[in-house]
DNA sequence: GGGTATTTGTCCGTATGTATT
DNA sequence: AAATACATACGGACAAATACC
């Protein structure tokens, strides 16, 4: 059984895209009447071709305008350093990580919510599957482009013994988990992070303007923090866009870059 | 201008394979011809309906039998832990992240290849661009089922330099990392690691069994080791299918699970 | 702004090949 | 060997998006 047609003429288009002859300088692709005539084969098949390089984000279709070859992007590096000194450096982590390289990192507005916490964050919280717990959205965004979107949940319990801050919809400067240290005496003493892999649901794809076929997925960030008892009293969850970051982590002595 | 009728199409189909009123149990969708009558739309239309769900890898097609939901696995979890106290701890690490869930961790021999730096080796490993380099790739499973892929550099002077085993396509039990260190003396104290995700290649489709749509991406993650004067001794690649693989470090004080 | 040409998107029909049972 | 189901490939028609004059 030979190669179906359409994957002989997508492997001959990527062939071209990879050695510059097609595509160069965001120049459209040949139109698919002009690609029928010169492979002899009907537009479905051409169309068939140009899914399949679509699909591995090789290039995408504009209505109108034509198929045009996907900028290589390069990638972002966030790096999770692990200063213990204090939960505070975590905190700021975000503005570190960007700062050196001259960017601009912000932060929308969160938006707050007080909800009874689902399964999966009653179980990462440790509280009972009823209990409240109050959620802050942020985006995140360097130099005005979308970096990421995160949601963190504390128990709503927190709010009660005086985190007052927490379901004020206005960003806390200092980091949350410092201000929970302040007004509560609750110190995070470490985390855990979990990385998973998964699609971008609709809110993703039209914050980070990821194509809609899905073949981009996002980095999901579980962050869980810990007190002195081992009580978690967050988790925060993050997601990127798997197209554009990378994650770099150090673990004993390692040069200064 | 109203969705498209496949897309109608899917979504439905979509729902109901959620709700679970379609695919239970492994019982494939009805077929493309009793999709036309129930939609009355074309065969085409159907199936753009279903290539639609498969790219996100809701469900599947083989040829001959029908459209199936693809089942949901439950990810495995690697633990990246930071135990310092020695690189030996580091290099057994496979074995530690698997035995407590009594699963069978096993590797192939490796396949191990002499070659000369490419660019982005010689920059990880801080070598001039033509000096030799010794690769050492292997296949690591649980349960005789595929887990990763594996190749580590070294510098050829290691081999020069007494480090002879790393050109013997065998596995070095005790971890080659503390074999480089009982030979030469040359200590790691300390590695990163990249975390990143791309499209698998040929080789990793075949090994993972990945549709061959390309919708599952792997994790590609890079630990490049360093000595005790931030000299990098090793650089590792390591692939994971991203469909059910995830990756949890901790930092700090954090509860023992 | 409006009209027109270009290009991709959607949708239909049909025929034949290939894999599986 | 026959039946079933998906895969490939051809054809045509009209709609929608975009660019350009």
């Amino acid at each position: 059984m030979p190669d179906p047609i359409w994957l002989l003429i997508a492997e001959d288009l990527q062939l071209k895209i990879e050695s510059g002859e097609l595509g160069r300088d965001g120049k459209p692709l040949p139109t698919e009447l002009e690609l029928q005539e010169a492979y002899r084969a009907s537009r479905h098949t051409v169309r068939e071709a140009i899914k399949w390089l679509a699909t591995r984000g090789l290039v995408y279709t504009r209505s109108g305008q034509g198929t045009f070859v996907r900028p290589r992007v390069d990638p972002f590096i966030t790096r999770f350093v692990p200063s213990l000194e204090s939960a505070q450096a975590e905190s700021a982590a975000f503005g570190v990580a960007v700062r050196d390289r001259s960017r601009m990192p912000s932060v929308s507005p969160p938006r707050v919510e007080v909800q009874r916490a689902a399964g999966r964050y009653a179980r990462e919280l440790r509280i009972a599957d009823d209990e409240a717990v109050v959620s802050r959205h942020q985006q995140r965004l360097i130099d005005d482009l979308p970096y990421s979107l995160q949601t963190t949940f504390y128990p709503m319990t927190f709010v009660e013994r005086g985190a007052g801050r927490l379901i004020r919809a206005e960003d806390i400067a200092e980091g949350a988990v410092s201000y929970i240290e302040d007004v509560m005496g609750v110190k995070q003493v470490g985390w855990t992070d979990r990385f998973a892999v998964r699609l971008p649901d609709a809110n993703e794809v039209a914050f980070f303007s990821l194509p809609d076929d899905g073949h981009v997925a996002v980095f999901e960030i579980t962050r869980i923090g810990f007190d002195e008892s081992g009580v978690p009293l967050r988790v925060t969850i993050t997601t990127y866009p798997t197209d554009r970051n990378q994650f770099v982590m150090q673990f004993g002595q390692v040069p200064a870059d």
